[in-house]
DNA sequence: ATTCACTTTGCAACCGGTTGCAAAAGATGT
DNA sequence: ACATCTTTTGCAACCGGTTGCAAAGTGAAT
């Protein structure tokens, strides 16, 4: 059906090494031969097999972008700053989609059937044991967003979450706050955690100023409305740093359900300062994350390991 | 490094063949043969190279996601749906991020150079020559999202952006509404143009009805707030149909900048039901756009075509 | 014209699998 | 035990490329 080397070669008149030669390049071939190939290419329509190529040359160009965050809006601008920033590197995503119901071992054997390159894994919320599956298969890996370690498994790209917590009471006690809290979001994200203990760590150097906290569900608009619906249900504090955007704009629904205001009432501050934060019938204060430069230097570092591995 | 078939049938002590019928179901294989060389397989961490056998078996299970909209939440969404769809189908879907400045003809190139199964539009601003681009070169496509046409160049999964309008047309009349206009998206998109055709030939049925318009630049709540605030320096309408729920939010944000109301003031419609529409805070009128099942065709139509080319 | 160094080309083996075909092994019936 | 039919197995060729190596070609210098 569709053209192959050989049929070039043939065409051409030329043997099939040659036509390889032309089409990679840094490869020995004249001028001449390369004009001869080149021709006969454009008349069959003719264009290399990457995949076959990649048997012999162990490159796929492959990366397995791998998340479970598909119901935050910040991960729309994460996924286009990836696809961009890799193919502009000329590298593509396989874009794995890990939802709750799908085995984790399942995607890493998969991506090594794949024969990917590497594999950028975009969470905060999976299991670090999980990025390390891949090393220890000696697939490269990044973990775009977790979590920071002294003696780390994997390459890990992100904010300081602790000193992202520490901003966020600062800034509260500055402004002359005194009972300050945490909503958070769940649990188990190693993001939510850190957040959570920088903010703690700043507080309890003052004296006059106190912390509580709580966590959402996950992080989305309707774990973080719950939650703050739960929370003035009882005395609520003055201002609340929440663990994220989407849970800071679910809260500020809640508090605007109850008829009170933010920032009158009750201090909001969330974390991300995604695209929306900043529409201006939202209007969220927010810590900025970089997420471009996230993305760029989780791709940099990717680009890196594979080549020199 | 890592193990391959042959490493197995040496260990198992079997030809090559019989490794690779183990691990191909529906092959003659004796259950016997299969435990030994599972065992083996399993003693050397081995598991088939799958793109060195779609090599042989023409099938890559790799399906090109393409798309321009990294900009849209509702996109996010699409996004999720078409993961999951393609992986429980034992799919893979390879993203590729159609922005403004790469060259589609440069993507269809490197779709086929990866050897993709199929490939899936999901735009309704790319040009539908785009597509057939695909289809020209002999891989199945589906155009998610693009525009019917009697003489269908490509298989397109949608609603009937017309009659969509036309609903809105008739919900707005219905409510008692007589000065209506139409808040498209960009004009090259089709999904504005049908949706603002069928918002038109509806009203154009009722005489004490009127009917204007504008376009938005770009489907994104910028674009959609200032157009807004254009409008309502001048005599707005009563009611606006938006083309598109990101759209919407960034009209409504406007029009509370002014210090009006929806729907006391003016009353918006807008299009997708998207998760962000049903937030409390934003807490848009919609047309649903059936999101799921759109995408559920879209990747059962692909599977359709690709048993049966 | 010959030598030598350097570039270009083709041969053949290989990457990691699959598959048509024929031989080998098992199952069945008598 | 034998003939016959069915299943299982191995051989070898192939999928679409790449690459080490040696042979062929080119150009400059002698």
């Amino acid at each position: 059906m569709v053209a192959t080397l050989k049929d070039v070669a043939l065409r051409a008149g030329v043997s099939p090494s040659a036509v390889s030669r032309a089409f990679t390049d840094g490869a020995s071939v004249s001028a001449k031969m390369r004009r001869k190939v080149e021709k006969a290419a454009a008349e069959l329509g003719y264009s290399p097999n990457f995949l076959a190529r990649s048997l012999t040359t162990r490159q796929t160009k492959l990366i397995g972008l791998v998340s479970n965050n598909f119901h935050n809006p910040i991960f729309l601008e994460v996924f286009d700053l990836f696809t961009r920033g890799l193919q502009d590197r000329g590298l593509r995503p396989l874009l794995v989609n890990l939802s709750d119901e799908t085995d984790p071992e399942h995607s890493v054997r998969m991506l090594q059937q794949y024969s990917v390159d590497g594999v950028i894994v975009a969470s905060s919320t999976l299991p670090p044991a999980f990025a390390k599956g891949f090393r220890d298969k000696g697939i490269p890996v990044v973990n775009t967003f977790g979590r920071y370690a002294s003696s780390p498994d994997v390459h890990v790209v992100g904010i300081d979450n602790a000193v992202a917590g520490s901003v966020a009471a600062k800034t509260m006690i500055a402004r002359g706050y005194k009972r300050l809290s945490f909503l958070g979001g769940p649990e188990s994200a190693t993001s939510t955690m850190d957040r959570f203990r920088g903010f703690a760590d700043e507080i309890a150097k003052h004296a006059d100023v106190t912390c509580t906290h709580s966590f959402a569900a996950a992080y989305t608009f309707q774990a973080g409305r719950a939650e703050m619906l739960r929370l003035l249900e009882s005395a609520p504090a003055e201002a609340y740093f929440c663990g994220d955007d989407v849970l800071s704009i679910g809260a500020l629904s809640a508090i605007k359900d109850k008829g009170l205001t933010v920032p009158g009432d009750i201090g909001i501050i969330g974390l991300n300062d995604m695209e929306m934060a900043s529409w201006e019938n939202i209007n969220l204060t927010t810590i900025r994350q970089p997420i471009r430069e996230i993305v760029d230097s989780s791709v940099e570092l990717m680009v890196a390991m594979m080549d020199q591995p």
